[in-house]
Parts: C-alpha cells; structure tokens; sequence
DNA sequence: TGCGTTTGTCAAAGCGGTTTGGAAAGCACG
DNA sequence: CGTGCTTTCCAAACCGCTTTGACAAACGCA
C-alpha cells in the first residue's frame, strides 16, 4: 500500500495525509483524524525507505562490531551493551545496522557506512591506542559516540567510559589492605585503551605503597575463560605465585576459579580474586551475596546512554560534545580475604 | 556525491556510470574501467537508500531479538549466532538490521520490518509453543528463515536446528550407561521448543530403561549461571539427590560447578554432569581435553548457515524450503565418571 | 553504396515518500 | 460586494538511484 494509493482511497491528496501523519498543524484536527484511523484499519505505513530518501534521514543508527581475526570471537558485551542502545533506539524510531566485521575490515566498514548515507549515527566500540577510527569519522562528518575513550584524545568528541584506572587502583588497594603484596592482573588485549587504564590503576596502586610492578604477574590476553585459566595456571606455577588475582571479567573470574578447582585452591581463602563486573543479563555476579569481590558498572547502562547522547547530537543542534566518565561500584563478595602470612 | 555529480565529472550519463558499476554488459570495457577508477578515485559509493527504493530491495536482512520482560535478558547466543549471520551478509553485500524488543513487543517489530519494507528477509530466532510469528510472516510473503523449529509444524518453511531431541537423548543413555539413575535436567524454559525437545530425549531415553522421570529432577528456567545455581542447590537438598545433570548450556554447568563446589563435591567423581555446547567464541570448553562432557554444535555455524539459506532464497527462485537438523557431537571430558554405588 | 544489425550511450520515467509554493474556501470587515 | 486574512488542502518538484525505450554510431553484408 501507498502512499498515493492510501489517500486516494481516502479521496485526500497525499500531501495532506503525509501531514496528517507527520503530526503537521496545516490539517484539520478532524481530518487528521480520520486519516490516523484508516491508516490503522488498513496498516497502512510510509515506507522507510522513500521517506529516508526525501528526508535525508536515515533513521538509523551503525554498530560496527570486530571479530578478532584469528578465533572469530565477538566480544559478550557486545549483545548487552547492543540491548540496552538497542532499546532506546526503538523507543526514538530508529533502527540499528549492525555491521560484523573482521578487525582488519573495520575501517572499510565505517566508511562504507558513512558514504552510503543509511545510517544517521554511530557508535564506535572498543577504542584502541592509535585509533584510526576517529579521524575517519570526523572527517565523513556524521554523528557518533565512542563507548570508551581514544587514549590520549579527550577533546572534541562524545563518549561515555567508566573510570577504569580508578576501579582497578581501587580493587588493588583493597587487596593491598587485605595484606596481599603477590597480585596478578588478568587482562585484556593491551592495545585496548580500558586495558591499558586498568593496568595503570594496578600499577599505580602497587607504587603508591612501594611495590614494583612484576610484569610476570601481568597477562594481556583474549578475555576469555580459557586464556585466564591458563593464565592462573602459568602464575601459580611461578617460584613466588601470587595470593591475590585482579580480572578484567567475570568470564575471565570463572576461569580463574577453575584455575583455583584444579590446584585444590579455595577461592577466597587461600586465593583471593576481584574481577569487574559487567552486570551481563545472563551471568550475574550472584544475586545478594555477590560471588567475586568485584568493581562493577552496567554495560547495558552504557549502550542506552551512548544512545540517548547519539540522538540529541543527531537531533539536536550542535551541542558541546558530552564526556562521561563513569564510577564503578565496589562491591565485596566471597572471593576475597586477607592474605594468608603462612604462605 | 552523487550519481549525476559524479557522471558529470566523467562526462558521461548517469545510465551509463551506473551499468558501469553494476555490471552490465551493455557498456564498453574501456568506459567501465575508466569509470571503477574513478569512483576509486574520488570515493563515490552510490547511496543505498536510494538504490534500494530504486530496485525493490533493501539489501537488508532483519533480526529481531526479543529480551525477556522481566529481567531483560539477552540470550548470549545471539552474539555469536549473530556473528556467523553477519559475516555471510557483508560477503554479500547485505546489512543486518537489528531489533532489540521486550518480548511483548516483538509481533509489532515484525510487522513493522515487513511494512516498512526496509528488509528483504528475516531470521527467526527461538521459536515457541504456538508460535504466532509463522503467521504473520507468512502471510507478509517476506522471505525467512528460523533458528530452530515450530513444534508440530515442520511444513512449508525453512529452518536450520539441532536435532536436540537425539542430543540429550544420548547424553541421558550416555549417564544411564555409566550407572546413573537419578539424573536431574536443568533446562531453558518450558515454552521453547529447542527445551521441549530435549525434555523429551531426556525423558524418553529414561523411559526407554524403566525409569520413571522424577519432576522434582527437571528445572526450566532461564539459562543464566545463577538459576542452574539455583536449581542444583535445591535438587542436591532432596533427600534423595540426583548423581549426574545435564544442563542445556555451558554457562548453566558453570552454576552447576559452583553448587558443587559449595558442597565440597567434585564434578566428574561425586557427580557427573553434561552439558550442551553452542561453541561460544568466548566460552571454549577447554582445549584439547574438554572440561565438561557435552553435546554440541556450533551456533555461529547455524548462524551462518541460515544467512546463506536466506540469502538464496530472496536471490534464487522459489525453490522448495530448506529444512536442516544437524546431529549433535558427543565428546567426553572431565566432568562424567560412573555412579557411586555406595552413595 | 545502401540497408539491416549490433554496440554504446542517453533521456526520461519511475520507486514512494516529503516539502515548497500556491490555490480554493471560509470568514470578517468596510 | 469587494478586499484581506486564515485555514485547509493540493499540484508539482525533489531526494538519488535503476531501468526501459530510443537513438546515433559503427559494423557486416549484399
């Protein structure tokens, strides 16, 4: 059904249904009226695509989401963080293009988007040292939001991050207090700039009470069950292993703990671990006794927010980009305790 | 830029520039050379919106993920699933259009992307008891593909599932085998026909050897950790517990580990368990040696595979629906021993 | 050389909406 | 009754591309 179809049957000129529909004030509220009513009789909708046309909008929002190259693997927060943009963007209208994209294909798939004019936005996910990224977008001129930062590049642009450096300095001084002086950091790829903040915070953390920094106490790995297990493992194997593990997810948390199983180990008791927690719909750090000590932030939360700011940039008229940096929570569960001075 | 800007500069008509991209034969070998350079050359990407309102086709393919109304739960397979779809389209130049909706809301999303008309084709994801999607969508015409099966109607629609039925079938004789008799089903909910399906290989591989299936060993609830948490705590309190479960996920195994752990039994010698394994990117079960004895198939695979299903039939002719059931692998790791007869 | 066939290119008509610039109708006023 | 304003609706242009039908040029053949 179409437009001119539709209003013939209505013995309207299209014009006035468009603007009948469109909530114009140059009809008649009765007209209006009644062209609502038929519409909904007959399912009658504007088609999307002639309207994105005439309009130059697209109503629609790009995700371009990597796989690393070699094992194929899409990050889990992608499907929360995605959900909660996901949302807002159905609330708003607008429809999400999703682009999946091995790592090396990324910036030929922003530009794709950019050029093809389907999408009014974007959101950038995981940030890297060096991005390429950024300059490309600014210079096709479309809207986007980064979730995370671009390291070293605070200035024009819009994200929302949580504050990863002082999270994990945080749960370092937790553990530092607990009396743990061996602590093992599981974490992510290092050229991931919430990698390399939370590595800061560690670090930070262990020099401010004058402790070196063992980098044989520090992984950079896939943030996967297997590359933590086999992490925990190699460190415990270590001449001085550690008594405390920091990781960068629950998923790497579940592998430490298996890591933990395998040696006999009692997970906050003899180990300690704190992990950051995601908040992912589908795997909750317990529900009132939280399983892992953990600093803790919702993704989904992120992805809604990274939306709203998206639109009103899309909508609205130049506003000053919208910086957030996010607090995590601290929350104490049964994987910690104080360090056993025995050992 | 545009078509006509970009002939222009060329100083050729628009037809020809775009046959020239296109394809046609009806342009010399010179011209379109000279035009592909060109367009190279000064980035020109003909407008998608336009030349889908052009052809009729949108060259987009719809998801529409559904998250629970109560906790708003993404299923975690999507990602990868999702991930295996994405790849097929971009190989063929398709986008992915995604829907995030509360479960209500889903029937409006579909009639929405068919009415719209800014899809070619829809994936179907997780199919129920009763499902009024197959309706609707038939009755679009629009082209589509399910993840999964609709109970009791296996007719004139195409589908890619695992033979779910024949998977726990033979994970529960597999049990059986190594002497177990109590063994407990942690389940996805009841509605889902892919839980069905395995409730009925589970029961009827029981009842196969005389057993009578005990309801109290049978949990459908979401397939998060803490529900298979849950679950396993309250079914190792009866007073006659089960010695092996079988969970319909990894991440439900993950749980049922923890139970086990909290009670100071260990998986694989006091009791056995089973999982099924979607072959998630992020949650290898193990390496070499599998942790958990499971069932599986890749889900990224079946994503894959009804993207290519899907593309050939928007593509292709009419050709007669494409109806898959793949067989589960069965692979043993350490989480099965036999019975303890003294227990 | 003349005529019918390709071959390579183009003008113009859609695709299904939105939006601009009027026009007709209705009303008040002098 | 003519004039000036609103209000309500409409015709037509336009968004950027594809595609049909036509046409000029080049070609083959008698």
């Amino acid at each position: 059904m179409t437009l001119k179809e539709f209003s013939e049957l209505l013995g309207l000129s299209p014009t006035t249904v468009s603007r009948a529909l469109g909530g114009y004030p140059e009809v008649r509220e009765e007209t209006r009226r009644r062209v609502l009513e038929a519409a909904r009789a007959h399912g009658y909708r504007p088609n999307r695509r002639a309207a994105a046309l005439a309009t130059g909008r697209a109503m629609a929002i790009g995700h371009v989401i990597p796989t690393a190259l070699n094992h194929e693997m899409v990050n889990p927060v992608f499907a929360d963080f995605i959900a909660g943009a996901g949302d807002v963007y159905a609330r708003a209208g607008y429809d999400m293009l999703l682009s999946v994209v091995p790592d090396g294909d990324e910036l030929r798939a922003y530009r794709h988007m950019a050029n093809t004019g389907n999408v009014d936005g974007l959101i950038v996910h995981g940030p890297r040292a060096d991005d390429p990224r950024l300059g490309l977008l600014r210079a096709t001129g479309l809207p986007f939001v980064v979730h995370g930062r671009i390291p070293g590049d605070d200035t024009d642009y819009s994200f929302v991050d949580v504050d990863n450096r002082r999270a994990f300095g945080r749960a370092a001084d937790l553990l530092l207090d607990l009396g743990h002086r061996r602590i093992a950091l599981l974490n992510g790829i290092a050229t991931m700039d919430f990698a390399r903040r939370r590595r800061d915070g560690v670090v930070g953390a262990l020099v401010a009470r004058g402790i070196e920094a063992d980098p044989a106490l520090i992984s950079a790995t896939e943030m996967t069950e297997h590359a933590a297990h086999a992490a925990t493992r190699r460190m415990l194997d270590l001449a001085d292993p550690p008594t405390a593990f920091l990781a960068s997810s629950l998923i790497m948390g579940i592998g430490v703990r298996r890591a933990l199983g395998d040696r006999g180990l009692t997970m906050g008791r003899d180990v300690s671990v704190v992990i950051h927690d995601d908040m992912l719909g589908y795997l909750t750090n317990g529900t009132e006794v939280p399983i892992f000590t953990a600093t803790r932030s919702s993704v989904r939360a992120a992805g809604r927010r990274c939306a709203e700011i998206l639109l009103a940039r899309i909508t609205g008229d130049s506003a000053p980009p919208v910086q957030e940096v996010w607090e995590c929570e601290l929350v104490l569960g049964g994987s910690t305790g104080p360090a056993l001075t025995g050992a």
